[in-house]
DNA sequence: GTGAAAGCGCTAACAT
DNA sequence: ATGTTAGCGCTTTCAC
């Protein structure tokens, strides 16, 4: 009883010459060809995938021959690579990845961690990146931590686990030890931040000059004629929250403005921490800001949904400024004038750092890109 | 020259006793205790990660040995298993996830295809699925199809070569061949469809009820006074975008109202097809609608955008309902009456069928889960 | 130009 | 309770 090397059926067998030698056999229902070794141990269930071994039986020769055949290698007939070609095609042959990774001790798997992917900012960065990755023959594994510590941890294993052979990772902001991230380097694999970056660890990184950003920011309003300006800031765990922090003082202090300490609040990132924050400084009865710049969109809109709930008219008696350029400025009434940042250029950039590393032999030379954000100015800052 | 089996390094040695016949070591680097097989092949560069061996080898036993005390099989000492235990954190070991996987026949990773990330809809499944699957062991690989059959097909192949265990999909709208829908179960591999399904694939799927979404849409308008109502449909290629339409029409016949043919439009859900779609309708001389059901939110805003640039006051002159709930339809004034999805419990929802799939011997039976859908009425649609 | 054999890190019979 | 062996699918010397 002989069965087909591909369905596994009997029924459609028929002999079909000598071939070398050897009894050729053709399946009617798969229009296949083929020959069985000696001890043929015949082919197992259904659900099992072609393998290097399987093209070799159905050719009569070494599995060896056929990997060299696959790719591409200098020395090999024309002919043998055109039949183990032809005969991949025709089982349907998918390489094995994980078999592939073992032996070559590399994944082409590249994890990235982010906080969190509902808010525009980190799918368009996780976007630029894959597209970048995927063109270069590398899988995307992506993680969220939740802004959480322990869940990036537990990401980190999972990545290392997964013998990842690069990681991009945008901190939480609940992160304040970083031995996971050198657990990373210990093992030789690059590490590239974007955004939400780590001063304490030398590695390369990409983000946008939030310093000058916000300087721009705040000195758009002020020269929109607002003198009250206050700063919803983000957590302070986060370095970018004290570079937009200073540009804000930087501009106010330029420009001969007090900043009294009482007009910035920081929040976490949060819908709720935003409305909180939001609350807070329109509720004053003292000294209530004429404007706010915002650590970034999501939080200037809850602050405008805010105004709106209060009365309080913007821009006439609230100027707001976001940073980001989130999509949602361009939709909530009046528009929101932003900072905006090359965000696909964060993601594309970052992994081109990356790829760099990775191919690069021993650790390669740390390369810190800091990009330019712009001014988008609309309806929400200009009286 | 001993090197120590984890640091590698020479100049921290001490012989520390003699165990079981044979020469103990001490790292002072590492305060590790560790002995040498006889003919003890030193350990390799740095970069190398710790493997099942490692243990072995610092301990003096077997390699099953040690994988049997990494998971808790019955038959093992308990100090033996100890003994592992704490070797394994010294060395921080972190099992190599493709070679289980190898072995297993099983990677414990699941694909998940979407059209696409950007929108709320899937960053919002992908969390809720992924929460579900990493609580059972199980790692995500997400892959976007940008709404081409090309890379759909690419990232079928990839998922295939990557050996997942199971698919979570969502149709590409330009999708009109399912083969590569076919060799997951061909192989085996559990397939269930969400929110954008494949009729002709005998699988789990999971989607929201669109016809009744749709009718309770258009009932609404038709109860808040509008008479003339259009609807901007989906792409052709989707089953959803005959569920609305049925269900938009289902609801206009009710109650007597006439569905002029010119009075649908589809577009596809890019922004640009959504805005051309709303144009063509907003410039109609004769018969312009007096409210318009949209396929979903995002076509809904900018149908409210170009409508606020025609200076048609919404909802006076012009009723707006979407489809979905997406966080814009709050931001936007006036508010959008959307259709709410229950979009997170769509995406458990697959995850757990899918899992179950995974789980079951042999082809489970297909479940099909129909979701009911909510209508949220904000100022969009009252007048 | 091709085959045989070793080995990547791990699990799972099969011995003992 | 532990060691020995084979093998998952693949690449890569090393022979011939």
């Amino acid at each position: 009883m002989v069965r087909c090397i591909h369905c596994g059926e009997v029924h459609a067998i028929t002999r079909s010459g000598i071939v070398r030698g050897k009894q050729r056999y053709y399946c009617k229902d798969c229009k296949l060809y083929f020959i069985l070794k000696e001890e043929a141990t015949v082919t197992p269930a259904r659900p099992h995938m072609t393998t290097i071994v399987d093209i070799a039986k159905a050719l009569c020769i070494s599995k060896s021959t056929v990997s060299r055949a696959l790719h591409e290698h200098s020395d090999i007939n024309e002919q043998t690579r055109n039949d183990v070609l032809d005969m991949a095609r025709k089982l349907d042959y998918q390489p094995n990845l994980l078999a592939q990774s073992l032996v070559k001790s590399k994944s082409n798997n590249i994890g990235i961690i982010v906080p969190e992917f509902l808010t525009y900012f980190f799918p368009t960065i996780i976007m630029a990146a894959q597209e970048v990755a995927t063109k270069a023959g590398y899988n995307v594994i992506i993680c969220q931590s939740q802004e959480s510590y322990k869940i990036e941890k537990a990401n980190a294993h999972v990545l290392l686990s997964n013998r990842v052979d690069g990681v991009l990772i945008s901190m939480s902001c609940q992160t304040k030890n970083f031995e996971h991230f050198r657990t990373f380097e210990k093992h030789g694999i690059p590490v590239v931040f974007f955004n939400r970056v780590c001063e304490e660890i030398d590695s390369s990184k990409v983000y946008v000059d939030d310093y000058k950003g916000s300087f721009l920011a705040v000195e758009h309003l002020i020269k929109s004629g607002y003198k009250n300006i206050a700063h919803i800031g983000g957590p302070l765990s986060l370095q970018l929250t004290y570079n937009r922090l200073n540009g804000y003082r930087a501009a106010l202090k330029k420009y001969g403005l007090p900043s009294g300490k009482d007009q910035v609040i920081h929040c976490d990132l949060s819908k709720k921490g935003a409305i909180n924050a939001a609350e807070t400084l329109l509720s004053k009865r003292r000294n209530r800001p004429d404007a706010v710049f915002c650590v970034n969109d999501p939080v200037a809109i809850q602050l405008i949904m805010v105004a709106r709930q209060k009365k309080i008219p913007v821009p006439r008696e609230l100027g707001v400024v976001g940073f980001s350029d989130d999509p949602m400025a361009e939709i909530i009434d009046p528009g929101l004038t932003t900072i905006q940042q090359p965000v696909s250029v964060i993601g594309r950039e970052a992994m081109e750092l990356l790829l760099r590393s990775i191919q690069t032999e021993g650790k390669a030379q740390p390369i810190v890109k800091s990009l330019k954000p712009k001014l988008v100015i609309r309806g929400s800052s200009v009286r």
